[in-house]
RNA sequence: GAGACAGUAGCUCAGCUGGUUAGAGCAGUAAUCUUUUAAGUUACGGGUCGUCGGUUCGAAUCCGACCUGUCUCACCA
């Protein structure tokens, strides 16, 4: 242990002493949160007093005057009549005041003898997060709130107020809080609690980061070691309020997807994590085992399958947040364990896919951030116009000049060497196609783009194209160089799907790790029928990265996964 | 899986052409102060320099292995 971890220890039994217990049960009833009443909005209301009672136009001046002469509310109103402007009433917690009252109050520096009935009382509770004398800073899930704490007591009695004096001076940074008091400000202008109860809801046992933020945002000292960040989350989060920041927008992100699938009648559903059968993507599982049935189970690379099982059993829509396991590398954009929302509509096709995928991102990104047109990186990406749509072969010819609809794979061959794209013997005409757009498009493609018409090699789930031989009705949209979604018109064709898959294991006996099983199930399913039917596939920690602008996987998941420590 | 870089106090970092007893700021402790808009004043404490081994009279510093991470590349969403 450290030294400031044996002290707090130490601060722990003199508490205990005292009699107090440092993790008590019993519920603290809040009724307040830091940010409910900022001290934007006091000064915007002590702009407005301003100028009501003296016919100040220019507020800011006011402020700056009220800043510069300690403005004392009380002895203006004293001297004027008082404006009707502020007979309205506000209500902080229960108490229901008049602003104008309120304002007089909170003016009185707290420290006033006026009358208690009037005060705006608050309870509140957080983290004890520092003291420069007699004010402290109580930090709480929505931020930050300056407490005044009278260092000569609290409490009814002299008795209490000895045991506050004692027991303040084991409160260390981080420990939980609770205290109840009035409303005020300072002669600064800063709201703040002038406490008149306190209790110690949790003690900390272990120090936490100090990072040191000046009036113009500056970060000192900030606890930015992402190993360190990942692996205690719950230190990140405690001192860096913007990782707090994220992850509200995630959850604000898949809200509001659930509302628009919601809302336009599908049904949300839960299929197998645990598949005898991984199916549904190209990728390598995880396996394992089940004792019982002693049998081998693979953890789900996609549950594409399944829902469309749903389809087949008479749903017009299924979507299912998932999470998906791959057992490949990891990087700044992957993790082993990943989620992943699909949905599978029944009559619709790929075109009314794009139209429906367009809508509901740009309804998240205004639902996430306020607007559509979103900083990521050095691009602002904007969700709000139309998407462009090109077919593969129209990107390919758009950023390379190259027309390559008709090239069979010789002629493929020897473009992609022109264009110096690294290429292979094993290569089919499919992947030498994705090769060159994979290398010559794609790391282009900032603004939200659709992708069209993919070669029938590369998606053995997809429907033939229904004029353009060799293709599937496949799109893609790429954003910010990354693929986005992935969708097809699904073949619903049982005797093609059965190919399909048969194709897919010759490629499996060839060594590819990553193709595709037979299952039976799953086919059998399409011979009872599968309506026609389209699907997407959205990644999820894909979408939250530039929904809040991060650099990595690792800053849009809580817990990343890592070695063991 | 490959390459480059990094690991020193609770946190952020100096020191690293080997050379007294390893430093700073914040955090901490004790006094003092009872205030403020990044940190009042004074004093003090705090380290197995990632781990193990080697070279050397002497290693935080040089060498090797290992552990952990970061970045880039490969596979992939």
């Amino acid at each position: 242990m450290s030294e400031q971890e044996i002290i707090r220890r130490k601060a722990l039994e003199q508490i205990q002493e005292l009699g107090i217990d440092p993790y008590p049960a019993a519920e603290f009833k809040v009724d307040f949160r830091s940010t409910d009443f900022t001290t934007v909005e006091f000064h915007e209301n002590l702009k407005q007093l301003l100028s009501a009672i003296n016919g100040i136009d220019d507020v800011d001046a006011a402020k700056a005057s009220v800043l510069k002469n300690r403005f004392n509310a009380k002895k203006v109103l004293a001297d004027e009549e008082k404006p009707e402007a502020f007979t309205e009433t506000i209500t902080v917690n229960d108490a229901t005041t008049t602003l104008e009252d309120f304002l007089v109050n909170i003016k009185e520096e707290g420290l006033g003898d006026f009358q208690k009935s009037k005060r705006a009382k608050v309870k509140i509770a957080g983290r004890f997060m520092g003291q420069r004398g007699p004010f402290a800073k109580l930090q709480d899930a929505h931020g930050q709130i300056q407490l005044y704490i009278d260092k000569k007591g609290i409490g009814a009695s002299d008795e209490e107020k000895e045991t506050f004096k004692k027991l303040i001076k084991l409160i260390d940074i981080g420990d939980y809080i609770g205290v109840s008091g009035f409303l005020f400000s300072t002669g600064t202008g800063e709201v703040s609690i002038h406490v008149e109860a306190f209790q110690l809801l949790s003690k900390s046992l272990r120090p936490l980061p100090i990072v040191k933020r000046d009036k113009d945002g500056n970060v000192y000292d900030a606890f930015t070691d992402p190993n360190q960040r990942y692996r205690m989350r719950y230190v990140d989060l405690t001192v860096n309020p913007e990782v707090r920041e994220t992850f509200v927008k995630r959850s604000k992100m898949v809200q509001a997807m659930r509302e628009f699938m919601n809302d336009a009648g599908y049904l949300e559903v839960e299929t197998p994590i645990l598949q005898p059968i991984y199916g549904g993507a190209s990728a390598r599982p995880f396996k394992t085992h089940h004792n019982t049935l002693d049998q081998a189970f693979y953890m789900r690379i996609a549950n594409e399958l399944y829902l469309k099982r749903l389809i087949v059993g008479g749903y017009e829509g299924v979507f299912e947040f998932a999470k998906d396991f791959r057992n490949e590398g990891m990087s700044r954009f992957h993790n082993p364990e990943f989620t992943m929302m699909e949905l599978y509509v029944a009559y619709k096709d790929y075109y009314w896919m794009m139209d429906f995928v367009e809508a509901m991102i740009r309804h998240v990104a205004i639902a996430v951030n306020g607007t559509g047109i979103i900083p990521v990186g050095e691009n602002m990406i904007d969700f709000v116009q139309p998407w462009k749509r090109y077919t593969m072969f129209e990107a390919i010819e758009e950023y390379t000049g190259i027309d390559i609809s008709n090239m069979d794979e010789a002629a493929l061959r020897k473009t992609a060497k022109e264009l110096h794209v690294p290429i292979d013997e094993t290569m089919g005409k499919g992947k030498l196609i994705d090769e060159i757009f994979g290398e010559k498009v794609e790391h282009l493609l900032i603004q939200p783009t659709f992708i069209t018409d993919y070669p029938v090699e590369m998606s053995p789930l997809a429907k033939k194209h229904r004029s353009k031989p060799g293709l599937v009705e496949r799109f893609e949209a790429i954003c910010n160089a990354k693929e986005l979604c992935n969708a097809f018109s699904e073949l619903n064709d049982p005797i093609d799907q059965r190919q399909r898959f048969e194709s897919q294991l010759e490629l499996g006996k060839r060594g590819d790790e990553e193709a595709m099983q037979l299952d039976e199930d799953f086919l059998r399913a399409l011979e009872y029928g599968m309506p026609p039917t389209c699907g997407i596939g959205i990644g999820i920690d894909r979408l939250a990265m530039i929904m809040t602008n991060s650099n990595s996987i690792q800053d849009v998941l809580f817990f990343p996964q890592m070695r063991n420590e």
